[in-house]
DNA sequence: TTTTGACTTTTAAATTAAAAAAGTCAAATA
DNA sequence: TATTTGACTTTTTTAATTTAAAAGTCAAAA
């Protein structure tokens, strides 16, 4: 039975990670890998089939980290302000973190495989479900007034991902001081937004 | 003295606009352009020295009207949330009617010339100003809380363009139905926000 | 069970050639 | 003099070709 094979697959996806983050998915080539490791290429085929599931079991162990994350920092804040702010500072560390995992090596953009494509829908179905659910908590607790807290949630969360994603288009490299920027506007943007919140239901009729 | 030039550079400018708002900038030839107008490519450069100079001319042409168009909108409106629902709208018209003219042949994205870019940066400043000028008024009228309305016109702005980027960015031509949910989406943006204004007043510390 | 060398296939990058578009200029027209 | 055009050059795009590198396979060895 494999009885290495768990911890020799950590150790490749850990290699694989630091190769990731520092130059992105596709500029990080299988032979590169292997070489840190110290063992041939041919060996990662035995534990990853192909270089898809390899990226995909690196992407799944970083959203799950992230999930992680911004459920304990939920679980630390009283109110809805700082419960969605600290979504916010979670989501910020990691994109700043694995902000090079989207670079792509081709002009023309390549897009994402589809096992890590499936991560990122499920990351974001699930950051909706948490929002939802401190939404409906304030909003039983009188902190909110009633209202779609779905479509609430994914409004808010469209807005900020969007503003996010902006930020991908204009900058190749990462720069700290201007995330730093991104973030306090996000945050601004949470802090007006659940204040309307407190005076404003999200109309489902209109 | 140039006596037919002005109408013949209108026709000109016309008969691009055609052209470019369904094929795009660079999908559009000089010599397209002469041939719809029964004229020589030559002829077109004794009116416009470049392409850019005509891209440019069209891009300030269209800017104009929306800037006219806006200020038009936001006088029949009485309060802030249908002054910026009515920006919202104004724009959302032009976003698809010009949908296109962001369209880019080359697999790179080539970048806009600066003579577009310049118009795109004046038209944003113009239209923050707009922004800044119904918060001010809101303000003072006491609809919303004082705060640095400049700097709360800027987030507001920044999250509706993204949102529209985000749009764009998935869409490689211009979808009505789409569209309309991203208009109800931002219009709902709006709403919100501009309630969590009238309560909660946008630091300056902090 | 795990690792590897030798191999084939696929994909990306670099080079080049051909085509099309952009832009110039001097002569013609009116 | 204002406008138009034909003939031309330069620049840019596209398509085709080659070359190199990475991805992936397989059977044999440790």
């Amino acid at each position: 039975m494999k009885t290495e094979t768990p911890v020799k697959e950590e150790l490749i996806t850990e290699a694989a990670l630091r190769r990731f983050t520092h130059f992105g998915f596709n500029k990080t080539t299988f032979s590169e890998i292997a070489k840190d490791l110290g063992i041939s290429q041919q060996s990662l085929y035995y534990y990853f089939p192909d270089k898809k599931s390899l990226i995909a079991k690196v992407a799944a162990n970083i959203m799950t980290d992230l999930l992680e994350e911004i459920k304990t920092s939920i679980t630390t804040k009283q109110n809805l302000e700082d419960k969605l702010s600290g979504i916010v500072e979670v989501k910020q560390t990691f994109f700043e973190k694995y902000f090079m995992l989207a670079t792509d090596r081709p002009l023309d953009k390549t897009p994402e495989p589809d096992e890590v494509k499936n991560f990122v829908e499920q990351m974001e179905t699930r950051q909706l479900e948490i929002m939802v659910e401190a939404l409906d908590e304030a909003a039983a607790k009188k902190e909110i007034c009633h209202g779609d807290t779905f479509k609430t949630a994914r409004l808010l969360l469209k807005a900020l991902t969007a503003m996010q994603e902006a930020y991908r288009n204009s900058h190749i490299i990462p720069d700290h001081n201007t995330i730093l920027e991104l973030f306090k506007e996000q945050k601004e943007l949470i802090r007006i937004f659940v204040f309307g919140l407190k005076y404003q239901t999200v109309s489902n009729h209109q």
